[in-house]
DNA sequence: TTATATTTGACACATATTGTCAAGTAAATC
DNA sequence: GATTTACTTGACAATATGTGTCAAATATAA
């Protein structure tokens, strides 16, 4: 199972860009990137969003891994975790048929 | 489908207790009770226990619904909100499965 | 060595969270 | 209609968390 940041580095280095580089697109410090690539810091979602820009991910696949992964990390360690995510499901269901229209 | 909020107010109501004496309880202001019962403020981890406690609700099933509120919350307005759950059970079961045991 | 890339940790700043307090409103009772 | 009681509201304070910078430390390679 890979994780964003793996995703991330391993897409970067296939191309041969170097972090400061990235980081530089990015407008951040070199230093977050390297700790998003290891896990170590989260990403905003505006980083994903240039990250996938950048280097020619899939922007709404790189989303859905990123907020899978804030979920996924929030409740592993549940015992309800699942439960948790089927009621979930519902309420997402529910709070969509029910939002008001753009 | 009942918020979190509701489920409260509701049982304590019908326990014919008031907002001061069951926030008296969890050690914080009232104030927060009544803007937790109506969703203006969400409950910590810990309020939700405390509430479970003093009203005799059952404690896991009210953290599945505050737990899932704030997901469900996160990821509404997202077209992909039903992916990211997806993803998000494959990543938990992974975690579980590979997660060091306590 | 020297040069380059990455990692690390201390720090700064901004924003979000969590709570207090006191004044306001609403409904019931005297 | 004045008083009491429960609840609500909004301004504020304290704290925690998130997001980033910077410079020094550590690889890695030439």
């Amino acid at each position: 199972m890979e994780t964003v940041g793996q995703i991330i580095r391993i897409k970067r280095e296939s191309q041969g860009l170097l972090l400061r580089q990235v980081a530089a697109h990015l407008d951040i410090d070199q230093a977050i990137l390297s700790k998003i690539e290891r896990n170590e810091r989260k990403p905003t979602k505006e980083n994903i969003i240039k990250i996938s820009e950048i280097l020619n991910l899939d922007k709404d696949e790189l989303l859905v891994q990123f907020m899978s992964d804030k979920i996924a990390y929030e409740i592993a360690d549940e015992d309800c975790a699942n439960r948790v995510l089927k009621v979930a499901e519902k309420k997402v269901k529910y709070l969509k048929a029910h939002s008001v229209k753009n």
